[in-house]
DNA sequence: GCATGATCATGC
DNA sequence: GCATGATCATGC
């Protein structure tokens, strides 16, 4: 070993596990630097990991890498699905098997077990168009075979030895076993060994679990990280949870936010909203709380100055439904009495859009009173067919109303005029610059 | 520069 | 198919 102070216990299992976890929710890139371009050799992440992160040498010892501590570090590429999930893209792949020399002994004497008995397990998101050095790790933990899983593990261990004993290492298949494999390994099919027991030469084939083995890890570990956020949860309040989520892309562009969430952001007007859900973990436990509590999000855009370009809008005004309402059971009072939670972009110089800061908001009730005035104000307007005479932004009242649907040919009926243009609720843009410079 | 009308991609 | 969140485009 180099002479140099590692920067954890190398004969702890915890201590190592602590230092790869600085890894967690980073690219190799990330956390080492440029020490990463001054790398000669050529390799796979896993092989940088040891060398660069771990700083060993990477080679091809029976003993696990980190002896002392009786630890297997394995790197493995995550794939996402098309709905959003998390899977593993490929099995794990572990040492070869010396088909000469494997079947002496007995499973708990194994060159598997002996290697990869205590394994760090260390998953990246594999992003086709980025280089090794800059996935991202999103699972890593210690990991032990679970003891009924290693039951399996042994019998299909026992299959595998069965066959090398049968003298049919050329006939060993994956579809043999059910968590551990014998995969093919080497530089092509032709890369071939001796057998004890035949003359056949057979496949070069290293032991591997199946890659839908590795999936039930990483659904538990996943589960594992939602349960930890419940845990937070006693400790601080669901707002401080969610602020937390934001602050660490305060100050970074929507562009360098949506490559850290390796999300492509959309060509709709709601774009930076999308990618605000994103941020909130669209499939995670924190949005679900969010809808649970109805929290009404809404993005906002500053210009350089700091001031709004635009109001900002609700849903539209249902005609027939709002001249039966009253004030108190109406759309319109459910969606202004909601908990507001807004996240505040802001252009910089180079015209890119910078996250400035979020909060959570409800409105206040001497404003209620004039939502209040204002939507009397547009039911009457519906009721007397001044479909054109809403309260307007140079009224100054902190809400207006103006049109919003597919085209000016979107239209909506009503009780007594007819079909109308599609219109909605608004706040005024200064109401909101008001509301967020209060805070 | 701003009010107002018009429109668009997305997701359910 | 259509509402939604949001921004674009026009004209004064």
């Amino acid at each position: 070993m180099v002479n140099h102070k590692l920067p954890y216990d190398q004969t702890s299992a915890t201590s190592i596990e602590a230092y790869s976890k600085t890894l967690l929710n980073q690219s190799l890139r990330e956390v080492i630097g440029e020490k990463v371009n001054s790398y000669q050799g050529k390799g796979k992440l896993g092989q940088l990991i040891e060398e660069l992160f771990f700083y060993y040498k990477p080679n091809s010892n029976a003993a696990p890498d980190f002896p002392e501590a009786g630890l297997e570090v394995k790197t493995s590429p995550l794939k996402k699905l098309k709905n959003g999930d998390i899977a593993s893209k490929e099995r794990l792949v572990f040492n070869i098997i010396n088909y000469q020399e494997e079947y002496k002994n007995d499973f708990y004497h194994s060159s598997f077990l002996l290697k990869n008995q205590l394994l760090l397990l260390m998953f990246f998101l594999h992003e086709k168009e980025k280089s090794d050095i800059d996935y991202t790790f999103k699972i890593i933990k210690l990991f032990k075979f679970p003891e009924k899983d290693l039951l399996i593990i042994k019998q299909d261990w026992g299959k595998i030895i069965e066959k090398i004993k049968a003298g049919k290492a050329h006939e060993l298949s994956e579809g043999d076993t059910l968590y551990l494999g014998a995969c093919p390994k080497g530089a092509n099919r032709n890369t071939l060994r001796t057998q004890p027991f035949s003359e056949v030469m057979a496949m070069q084939r290293a032991y591997s679990l199946k890659s839908k083995y590795l999936n039930y890890i990483i659904k538990s570990s996943l589960d594992d990280a939602a349960v930890k956020d419940v845990e937070v949860l006693r400790h601080k309040t669901f707002e401080d949870i969610i602020i937390e989520k934001f602050i660490p892309f305060y100050g970074k562009s929507i562009k360098e936010i949506s490559f850290k969430l390796n999300y492509s952001i959309s060509e709709a007007k709601s774009s930076i909203y999308l990618l605000t859900k994103e941020i909130l973990g669209v499939k995670g436990k924190f949005i679900e709380e969010f809808e649970k509590a109805d929290i009404q999000l809404k993005t906002v855009r500053l210009e350089t100055t700091g001031s709004l370009k635009e109001s900002m809008s609700f849903p539209q005004i249902q005609y027939q439904e709002i001249i039966l309402e009253d004030f108190l059971d109406s759309a319109w009072y459910e969606m202004i009495t909601k908990k507001f939670f807004f996240v505040i972009f802001q252009k910089n110089e180079k015209a890119e859009l910078i996250l400035k800061k979020v909060m959570f908001w409800t409105m206040p009730y001497e404003d209620i009173k004039i939502a209040e005035e204002f939507w009397m104000d547009t039911k009457a307007k519906v009721l007397n067919g001044e479909f054109d005479n809403f309260q307007r932004i140079t009224d100054n009242r902190k809400f207006h109303v103006r049109p919003k649907g597919a085209n000016a040919q979107d239209l909506m009926p009503t009780e007594k005029y007819g079909l109308q243009k599609k219109k909605s609720y608004w706040f005024n843009a200064s109401y909101v610059k008001e509301i967020i410079n209060k805070q």
